[in-house]
Parts: structure tokens; sequence; C-alpha cells
DNA sequence: CGTGGCTTGTTGCAGGTGCAACGAAGCGGA
DNA sequence: TCCGCTTCGTTGCACCTGCAACAAGCCACG
């Protein structure tokens, strides 16, 4: 057998099998919570680091939270139609937005967080030894090997 | 302090760490072969399964590799106006398609299968241990957990 | 046969996405 | 003050995506 390429098997290859999980991970969590508050996974991500930092402008949670600039402006935008968020020009730079949570924004993610640390806590339970698990995610982000 | 929410962060937050981790993976494995072959990742898919198995239809892939089958439709499509796949109808049953890779698709395959692994080896050295890893992705996948 | 119900793959549609380009706003040196 | 350079957020564009609807084909039961 003449310089057959080496085996490969897709089931086995780390970056299929991470992206796998994590499409479930995500449309099992959002099973969760849609039906009650029909926001989007983007959505969720604008409000849950708004309960966490408060204030914040739009290149603030793009930095934090993994996603294109314009994918947080319309995620806000949505947020706002929906009432869950306040957008206003910041007083001192008027080049930024200051993105808030509603009163019905804090509600919702009052709801969203017992929601998310009880999935969290299954997700431990089904791993055993979380982590170990982190560690190796942490690993792998880090670029520099 | 009355009732306050539980507190909760989203950097710890396994989903949503996952799915960082996974685009990451996806657009740095992906650099490595779009300027040489310009294909996408769900290109990518099909050509990894049907090198390992053969002539398979839509539907086979849509079992295996986890995608919604008019991704694998319009992938397939697109795989073929580029010459690395042929579609021709299943002689038994007339509703199935048989894909399969052409000669071209085959050599593509044969470069791809050495960057891969190669990025798997990269990985697996940041990782250090790679099974407890892999265990995790496993007992993460399985839902009855 | 034949006819109703199932499966398979494609496609229309509405919407989300990344990227690049853009206008508005700040900043700093002449 | 003026002017070039940078940063911020939005938007246009081309593309991809999931979902549902669909035509074509198969099958089983009457």
């Amino acid at each position: 057998m003449p310089d057959r390429p080496p085996e490969f098997d897709l089931d086995s290859f780390l970056p299929y099998r991470v992206n796998v999980l994590a499409g479930r991970l995500s449309r099992e969590f959002a099973a969760r919570y849609r039906d009650r508050f029909g926001i989007t996974i983007p959505e969720w991500r604008v409000v849950a680091h708004l309960a966490q930092a408060g204030a914040v402008s739009v290149r603030e949670i793009h930095a934090r939270v993994d996603m294109d600039k314009s994918r947080v402006s319309r995620a806000a935008a949505r947020l706002e139609a929906a009432g869950y968020v306040t957008k206003r020009t910041d007083k001192g730079d008027r080049r930024l937005v200051a993105l808030a949570l509603t009163e019905s924004g804090r509600a919702m993610m009052a709801d969203l967080a017992v929601v998310a640390l009880g999935y969290q806590d299954e997700l431990m339970a089904r791993l055993g030894d979380g982590a170990a698990f982190g560690d190796g995610i942490a690993r792998l982000m880090d670029e520099t090997g």
C-alpha cells in the first residue's frame, strides 16, 4: 500500500467534537428559556454581561464576550425594542453608548440566573470532575500552547 | 439584603465557555486550510465523512455529523460545483443521493488529513491529558446524565 | 393494482452573521 | 483653531442558517 494518507477519524477530531458539544449545550440551554423570555443566545450573553457589569459600552461587551461588535449592536437593538435594555449616549464621550438593564431586564435576569445555575449544576453532575474539564478549556484557549 | 438573585458569572458558565472555545478552534483550524482549498466548515465536515464512509446519502451525513439536512444538501451542492464531489441517484432507492469524492476530492482530503492531524497533535500538546478532556466531552454529550 | 402514509432531498423564506465601509466624535500636534 | 488620525457604533451587503413546505419516490395494506 503505497503512501496512503494517514487515517483520519472525524469523530475523534477535537475541534469537531467541541463544536458539536457547543451546539448541543446551547440548544439544550436555550430550550429552557426561549419559551419563557423569547430571547436569543447573543441577547442572553448581553443581558448576562450587563447584569454583572452595570452600564457598559458596546465595545466593552464586544471585547469581553467574544462577539463581533455588529452582533452586539444588533442584539442590543433587539433588547431595547423588547424593553429589557436602555441605550443612552455617554455624557463624557459621546461616541460611546451606555447600555443598561431596565427594571424588566433585571427581573428577567433574576429568573435566568436561576435557570442557568440549575443547568450548570446539572452539567457538573454529568461531568463528575468539573474542575478538570474547566482546566482543559482554559488550556485550549491559551493559543501560545 | 432581601432575596437578591444568586450571583451569576458568565465567564464560569460552561455552555458559554464551550461555545467560545468551539468558535476559536473552528476559526483557528479553518485558517489553516481556507486559503489553500477555499472550503467552509460544513463542506469540510462532509468531505471528511465521505473520506471515511465512501458513498453515502445526505441523510446518513445528516445523522452522523450533526448537521441539518439542508445544510448538508447545500454543502454538497457547493462541493459538487467545485468538483470535489459527485452526486448520483442511488440505483436501488431513487430517493437517495449517493455522494462520493472525486479524485480531486480525495487528493484534497489527503492534504487536509495531514493538516488536521497536525492541529490535533498541537491541541493535545496544549492539553497535557487529552483523554480526560475527551471523557468530559463524552459525559456532557450523554443527555441522560 | 391503488392509494394513503412515510421518507428523502431540495428550496423558499425570514432572519442572523461577519466583514468592510461609513459618519460621528474625540484627540493631539502644529 | 485646524487638520489628520484614531475609535465607536451602525449599517449595507453577501452569505449562511434553520425551519417548514414541497415534489418525488417507496412501501404496506386493502
